[in-house]
DNA sequence: CTCTCCTGTCTGGTATGCAAGATTTACATA
DNA sequence: TATGTAAATCTTGCATACCAGACAGGAGAG
């Protein structure tokens, strides 16, 4: 029996609020989570706090500088490469082995395409990103394995961070063509191509990142200093500028 | 147990231990671990060993019965089941992407099966659970991705526990060919091959499984009260034995 | 004016203490 | 002898207290 879920643990919501955070690129990479303030939010002590920082931290979706403090992970640039690698290892490998695909799942996958289409009308980045990330955990509850249902949601956590560390120009509707692709596929029965295509698509997205611009720890400075309000809203104005 | 302490600073130096002896076969499923007695058998307080258990359960190796104690998972058939599906999904793919087999890589896994060989003329099957798990993460290591390394390190640990679950004999020799057509495969640069070699092997290693007759809690101690000598005495002359 | 050093304050790291639940054992009773 | 009950003794859960490192800001010397 899978009876090791036992309920609702204080730790647990800390955990999945932090995850949650992410996933819907609400919390960006390298954010400080700083014990004291998680156990004051949540109304625990720090032992909690930090027992869910040691289950995100064996994720690699948080990491502690010794003394300084919990940050969201900043992924390097050689980790988001094998990020990428192993999420086509692992999504191609996936679809190529279904065999069938049920009626409930091809109406989520849809309903999900239709998500994704209206976020694009609505011009919703952040709704966007989280969109793009969950699609291929819809891949993955097609399969119904849950170690891989949760293997490709920590990676796709990872995904997000990654996309908003070196995502210049974020090229929605490419993305969302490339989703269109698999599920044709997969409607038509071609599991085949549908993990040829997964890898494509992989590829095209890794591709739209800049991973040769070194992530500089000055870069923040530097775009602050050429602006005149405060660093937090630069993205913002990049956004905007790119809606145009 | 006694053997575990390594006398390191390590706070995740417990974590490895754990995870070591699980790899090499030497823990058992379902064996308990008290945080006193890891507390005082490495010379630390319960607050390192509750982080190392609060990881390894983010890892599915171990579990925690509230208020009752932290046990070596033991893996349900059905879990059983849906890791073997999630190791021939990430396994095919990874040797599906593979486009190349470097020398260092070919001569690590000829000289596993050099090792695989020996342990089976020595009949040392302890050892054989341990090598027949290793060739599975150095298939991994062929890929160069430390997250596909991790992941399935995690996943083969967890399959050696679900071996002392639910293999009732233990058919070395099959196991050990299987992976010598796999290694062939590579060896011929016929990476589709071998993909598909590894989903027939991991097929066949499953079906040698008796996933079916429920894992009866009653068992280890029928099975001990058919010997004369303790229970716990037994495991300890094994691994004596061994060790000469 | 600049550089250095010192100190106050904040951070996580670790240990410990107490509380509460679960299990087992001892014991009284039928 | 079998059984129900209560207490003793484990276990983990959680909070707190204290320690040490890191950083910032100010004072003083050059």
């Amino acid at each position: 029996m899978q009876d090791l879920h036992t309920g609702q643990t204080a730790q647990d919501d800390i955990e999945r609020s932090i995850v949650s955070g992410i996933l819907s690129a609400r919390i960006k990479p390298g954010t400080r989570l700083s014990e004291n303030q998680l156990a004051t939010v949540f109304g625990v002590s720090r032992t909690r706090v930090r027992e869910a920082m040691m289950r995100l931290e064996t994720r690699a979706i948080v990491h502690v500088s010794p003394r300084r403090g919990w940050f969201v992970a900043e992924p390097s640039a050689g980790e988001a490469m094998t990020v990428y690698a192993a999420r086509r290892v692992i999504e191609s490998g996936l679809l190529r082995s279904m065999s069938e695909l049920t009626n409930a799942g091809r109406q989520k996958l849809h309903a999900h395409l239709a998500e994704e289409k209206e976020a694009i009308a609505a011009g919703d980045k952040q709704r966007l990103t989280c969109l793009m990330g969950d699609f291929h955990i819809r891949l993955a509850e097609l399969s119904g394995n849950d170690v891989l249902i949760d293997i490709l949601r920590d990676l796709t956590a990872r995904t997000i961070l990654i996309s908003l560390l070196y995502q210049s120009d974020f090229h929605a509707m490419q993305s969302h063509l490339g989703h269109c692709e698999i599920v044709d596929a997969l409607d038509a029965g071609e599991f085949t191509k549908a993990a040829e295509l997964s890898i494509a698509h992989l590829e095209e997205v890794e591709e739209g990142l800049d991973l040769t611009s070194r992530r500089d720890p000055l870069s923040d400075l530097r775009t602050s200093l050429s602006l005149p309000p405060a660093a937090a809203q630069s993205k913002e104005a990049a956004v905007s500028s790119q809606k145009k």
